[in-house]
DNA sequence: CATGAATGAGTCTTCATTCAT
DNA sequence: AATGAATGAAGACTCATTCAT
C-alpha cells in the first residue's frame, strides 16, 4: 500500500553524494576524506551516507564506475561514419577538456592511497578498459586503413595513446608550467607522432 | 663511559628504515603502512623510528628527497662530451629501467594518498624538478645543436618527455598486457617521434 | 473511506512479529537482532514494527510475558481432582517438551544481554513467579497430604523444582552430551528424590 | 640493551582489566559495557585496552579461560587420599561459595549475550568441561567404591551435579526470595538425593 | 494503516606520537 | 641510543527510532 518510493529522487540524492565525493577525494584523497566530511559537503547525516553505499570504498568505486561508463557511453555515441584516427584525437582531446576539472586530476591522484584493495583495482582496471578498449577498436580499423603504423598491435598502440593522456595528467599535477590550456594542442601533435606510419 | 655518536653507524641505521619504508610504502600505499609495520620491517622499536625521523610523513619526504638527489647524481655523473641527446635517451632508459623494480611503481601511487601536504608537494616538485632540470639542460644544448624539434622550449620538451616517462610508469600499474620487457624498447622510439624536428 | 480497524487483523500481526522476535532472539540474542533482521524475519517495514511496539525491548517484554500467561493459563486448565504431585511432575515434564523447541533454550541465553533492565527484569520475574505460583499451590496442598517432606517451606520447594528445570536448560544449552531426549526421563526421577520425605 | 619489558607489572596490568571487565559485563551484560567503560573503571586509556587484549570480546574469553583455569586448579588441588564423594560435596559447597560474589551470577547472565561467538561457545565450553571433567573423575571412583547410584554414568551424573549448580545461579538470578546464605545447605542435601544408590 | 528514507548518537577499534626507563 | 608501554583523538560504521507520504 505504502509507496514511499521514488526512485528518481533516490538517483538523485545518489547523484548528489557521489559528486560531494568526487570534490572531497579530489581535494584530499580517499585517505584524507573522511566520511563525516563527505556528509558535511553532500548535507546530509552520516546515517544516510550509510543508507547509498555500504561503505566509503563503494563510493569511490561508485564514482570510477560511473567514469567507466561514461567513457563508453561516449565511444558508443560517436558516429561510426566518422574516420577511426579522428575519433582518437577526438577522445584525446575530450579527455584534456575533462582535465580542465581540478578535480579529475585529484583523483586520479586519491586513487594511489587505496593501492591494493581488489574492488578498486577491479573498478580501475574496468576504467582503463573501457577507454583501451574504444581506443583499440578505431585504431584496428585505422590499421586497415593503412593510416597508421603497424609494427605495434592496435592493443599497443591503445595503451601508447594512454601513455600519452595519463602522462599528460600526471605532470598537469606536478608541473606548475605546465597547464592544459597551454599544452593541450601539443597533447594532439604528441599523438599524432606516436602514430604515423 | 665514552659516547660512541657514531656517525656511519647513524647512518647505516637512517638507511635501513628508508629502505624498510620504501618497500612497505610501495606494498601497503602511505596511509595503509602504520609506523608499527615500518619497525617491523626495519627491525626496529618504535621510539627508534621517532630517533630517526619526527613523523612518518617525514620519512616518505626523506624517500623522495633521495629520489631527487640520486636524479641530481645520475645527470651530474653524465659525461660531458657525451651527446645531449644520447643523455636523454639514456635517462628514459634509466628511468625504464628502475621501474623493474616494483617498488619503484608502488611508491608513485603511494603518493596519492598524501596529496594537499605542503611538505610531500614540495618535495614531488623537487623530484620532478630534479629530472625536468636535468633534462632541460640537455634539451637546450641539443636545440642549439638543432637535433630537436623548435617550436617548444627545452623546458617544455623535457616535461613532454616526463609525459612519456610518468604516462610509461600509470600504464605498468594499470594495464596488465602492458609490461617493461615488452614495451620498454618502444619508450625510445616514442621519444624520438616525440622530439624530432 | 470508512476506517477498517479490524482489531483481528491486528491482534494476528501483532502475534506474527512476536513469533518473529521468539526466532530472531533465540538465535542471535537479543543485542545480535536488529530491528531491521526482525521486520525482515516478519515480512513488514521498520516503521510498521514500530506502530505494534514502541521499543525493541518491549517486544522482549511481549514475549516473556506471553509466556508467563501461557503458564498460568497451564496451571488454571489442570483439573482440580488431579493430585497435586502429579500436576508438579506435569509441569515439569511438560517443561522439559518445551526445550525441544530450540528457540525456548535461545531465548534464555538471550535475556542475558538484557541484565539490569528493570522492564525486563520484571517481566522475568513475572514469568518465573507465574510456575512458582503454579508450583507452590500444588506443593502446599500435597505437604497437606504429606506426600513430600516438610523441611522446606512449599514456596522453597517450589523453588528447588524451578533449580532443576532452569538447571536442565542450561545444561543443553552447554553440554553436547546433554539432549532433551536422553536425559528428560531422569528429570522425572531427579524431582522425586528431591521431594521425597 | 634497553630493557623495558617488566613481565611482572605487565602481568598485573592485565589481571587489573580482567577485574575490571569481569566487574562491568556482570553489571550490565556484555553487551551493554562498552569500551569506554571498561578503561574508565579500569583507570586506563582506550588505547592501553587494546595493548592488551585485540578485542572486547577476547576479554570476555580471557574471563571465561581464567575460570576454567581456576576450576582446574581447585580440582588438582584436592588430596587424593580424600574420599571422592567428599570432593564432589566440597566441589558444589566451593561453587556455592562464589555465588556470594554477585559478580559471578551476572557473569552467567552476560554471557547469553555473545551467543553464537564461536571463540566464547568455546571458551564457556572449556570452562564447563572443566568441572565436568572433575566432577566425572570422582564419581568414577565414587562408583567404584560403589557410593552412588549406578544406573547413570559418571560422566551423566557429573552433568546432573551441574544442573543442580547452574539451576542454583539462575534461581539466585530471578528469585528474590532464594538467597546464597539460606539455601546454601540445602544444595548439599539436593545433591546427595540426587546422587543416593 | 503501512512504509522506508533519514537521522545522529554511540560503538569498537586504529595509530601516530610521547616518555620513563 | 634504544625501547615499547601508554595515550587519546579520530575514524568508519551500526542501529533504534522518527516522520512525511
Amino acid at each position: 500500500m505504502g509507496r514511499t518510493v521514488d526512485p528518481e529522487r533516490h538517483a538523485a540524492r545518489r547523484r548528489l553524494i557521489v559528486e560531494a565525493g568526487l570534490t572531497c577525494f579530489a581535494a584530499h584523497g580517499y585517505a584524507g576524506t573522511s566520511t563525516a566530511a563527505l556528509c558535511r559537503e553532500a548535507g546530509i547525516g552520516s546515517g544516510t551516507f550509510f543508507h547509498y553505499f555500504p561503505t566509503k570504498l563503494a563510493l569511490l568505486v561508485a564514482i570510477l564506475d560511473l567514469g567507466a561508463e561514461q567513457t563508453r557511453e561516449w565511444f558508443a555515441a560517436r558516429p561510426a561514419q566518422g574516420g577511426p584516427l579522428e575519433t582518437v584525437h577526438a577522445y584525446v582531446d575530450h579527455a584534456a577538456a575533462e582535465f580542465t576539472d581540478p578535480r579529475t586530476v585529484g583523483l586520479v591522484r586519491a586513487l594511489g592511497a587505496v593501492v591494493g584493495e581488489p574492488e578498486v583495482d577491479a573498478a580501475v582496471r574496468r576504467d582503463s578498459d573501457a577507454a583501451r578498449d574504444g581506443l583499440r577498436r578505431c585504431l584496428a580499423e585505422a590499421r586497415r586503413r593503412e593510416q597508421v603504423r603497424d609494427d605495434l598491435s592496435p592493443e599497443e598502440l591503445a595503451s601508447w595513446v594512454l601513455v600519452l593522456v595519463d602522462g599528460f595528467v600526471s605532470q598537469l599535477a606536478t608541473d606548475p608550467g605546465f597547464t592544459v590550456v597551454a599544452q593541450r594542442g601539443h597533447l594532439a601533435g604528441a599523438v599524432t607522432r606516436l602514430l604515423a606510419r
